[in-house]
DNA sequence: CTGAAAGCGCTAACAG
DNA sequence: CTGTTAGCGCTTTCAG
């Protein structure tokens, strides 16, 4: 395979300079005729030439990449549709103002043997952390300390950090919408199914619905387990009914878990809403689909990516962040798994 | 904010040259004395030191970072869960052998406007193409044109393409596994549900479900619907029922389309699989729990991005693809909505 | 309107 | 064991 052809291959082939064939491929007008600039761009054509990024990045000091990581246990980190939709819209808003997003997962606790912080090649790094809060601040430090802009994603904001922006959804706010719905009926006893490792997000859902119950006197336990495993959270839910009876309200960190436990109190011949109440969390297209339809509040993590991106895109452009902090809201949706 | 370190930066603080800077960052031990070692690294650890990736790649012409373009119409194109879980699988095994993984969602026919193909800044391109064949086919010849490495996700090869890879999964193979599955009951009319853009792999399920329904006599219609919307999918096939009636076999282009359907056959008072049969594909986990449980094929998605990634890594070793093709079998997943 | 030249940060061959 | 040097492809300033 021939040499990939450079700014000087197109030069010798056009007989001008260097300079020239730069202007041209920049689309610089000033100082270029017409005519030169026709042949330059047949040159370009025909010897198939593409700009080197590299060279380009190393003059410019701009690489028009942003770095995603993504702190996560699983090597499937993607599956889950919440970051499924937030890279989705990150990637989309960047690719359509000239950037690429970089991806990387990385298992909690090594984000520094990553590749995106040991090296430096991206304009932005964004940040979504997992773990207790203090691994997140841990993680949101080094991040930070690496002299470039840095968003970060579902968490709360660290006041000591500069140049960062923080972006995330009223977690809290959206289980307190759900909460007040379950209220509409008698209640003493709630259980919430989680995840077994501690992700900010529902933490502050947690925090929502706890504030809600505790000023109706409502009691909240939890449930534990492997959230990306369908079948451990139904045995999670099956070993708790055996001890504990079935509660007034089982409160899903998502629909996904939402679902498979409507399933699994379907199956204990327990009928959903009368027996149990059942919500489940961020209601993406598809896995909300239940019956009875699940009562839930519709997350907007594409318009959080878009957001992310956005921020990022004027951060790199004016120097400095336009606010500190995003909160997107959740919006309602009733269903007829609760009250 | 100060200057970024350079290599220059740590050899003045050290007092050694940039050479030998250079060494002791990519750990060559041959030529540098411990001590001096020490007292390089001591500086990298104070400046915040961090290679920088353009200089390296512009020196070394490797750029560490594979491109992935998903051609897709949708701006959400991210939130299927088979490119969910292909990329995840990709990104992971190049992560994890120190590639990162720049991803591009691309508009159908834009293909050659995306930075991806118009600068030259990754090592291998992976490209997961939509649309007709021939317009596939266009993209893989542009793509493949660019005097790179390509690796074709999801599509048939294309013979007279050089230094490419195809890997996909065997979706018509898998189709004809569940058509024989529902071929154990009796069964006259069988309508498929499809989304309204062609995509590869559909077709080749389309092909499987037709091979062995037509040996078997069966007549299979199409519903045409934009799979991406729920509501969308439940019109188009309450349309067709009020048209033509329940068919003996509702397959559906994957779980999602299936479970909408299980619903919207339950609200006509039709139960499932005694009225009308219902199957799946794919069977990730959480799209596919349902009542009945639905009977459908497994896909190894996670697993197609593994080896996409890992057939580029040996290429970018060894020079070459060390197999041409790769093709991932299904597994059966027997539920209850069929036969 | 065009070209010569400097230098971005890095690696590797070679000289000391 | 360490340093000097050339040059990867590009942009930009300045001189012609």
């Amino acid at each position: 395979m021939r040499e990939r052809p450079t700014l000087r291959s197109v030069a010798l082939k056009t007989g001008v300079s260097i300079a020239t064939v730069s202007k041209v491929v920049n689309g610089i007008t000033a100082g270029v005729s017409a005519t030169t600039r026709a042949e330059v761009e047949a040159a370009i054509a025909i010897l198939g030439y593409r700009p080197n990024r590299s060279g380009r990045s190393l003059r410019s000091q701009r690489h028009l990449v942003v770095g995603l990581a993504i702190v996560d246990p699983s090597p499937r980190f993607l599956a889950d549709p919440f970051t499924t939709n937030l890279v989705a819209g990150l990637s989309n808003q960047l690719n359509t103002n000239g950037f690429g997003l970089l991806l990387h997962g990385v298992r909690p606790g090594k984000l520094s043997e990553s590749t995106l912080i040991r090296q430096s090649g991206v304009d932005a790094i964004c940040l979504n952390p997992s773990g207790e809060r203090e691994e997140r601040v841990a993680a949101m430090e080094l991040a930070s300390g690496l002299g470039q802009p840095l968003v970060v994603i579902q968490d709360r904001p660290v006041d000591t950090l500069q140049d960062v922006c923080f972006v995330r959804q009223d977690d809290q706010g959206g289980a307190e919408l759900l909460a007040e719905e379950v209220m509409k009926r008698p209640c003493r006893r709630a259980v919430m199914v989680i995840a077994d490792i501690p992700w900010p997000a529902v933490e502050h859902r947690v925090a929502g619905f706890k504030k809600v119950f505790d000023r109706h006197g409502v009691q909240l336990d939890f449930i534990r387990c492997d959230e990306t495993n369908s079948q451990a959270i139904t045995d999670g839910i099956a070993d708790h009914l055996d001890r504990h009876g079935a509660p007034d309200v089982l409160v899903g960190q998502n629909d996904q878990i939402a679902i498979a436990a409507i399933h699994l109190l379907n199956s204990r011949g327990l009928e959903v809403p009368r027996d149990v109440a059942v919500t489940g969390y961020n209601a993406f297209p598809f896995t909300s689909i239940s019956s009875p339809p699940l009562t839930t509040v519709r997350s907007r993590a594409y318009e959080l990516g878009v957001t992310a991106a956005t921020a990022i895109l004027h951060r790199l452009e004016h120097g400095s962040f336009q606010q500190r902090e995003y909160l997107l809201s959740l919006e309602m949706v009733p269903g007829r798994s609760a009250p």
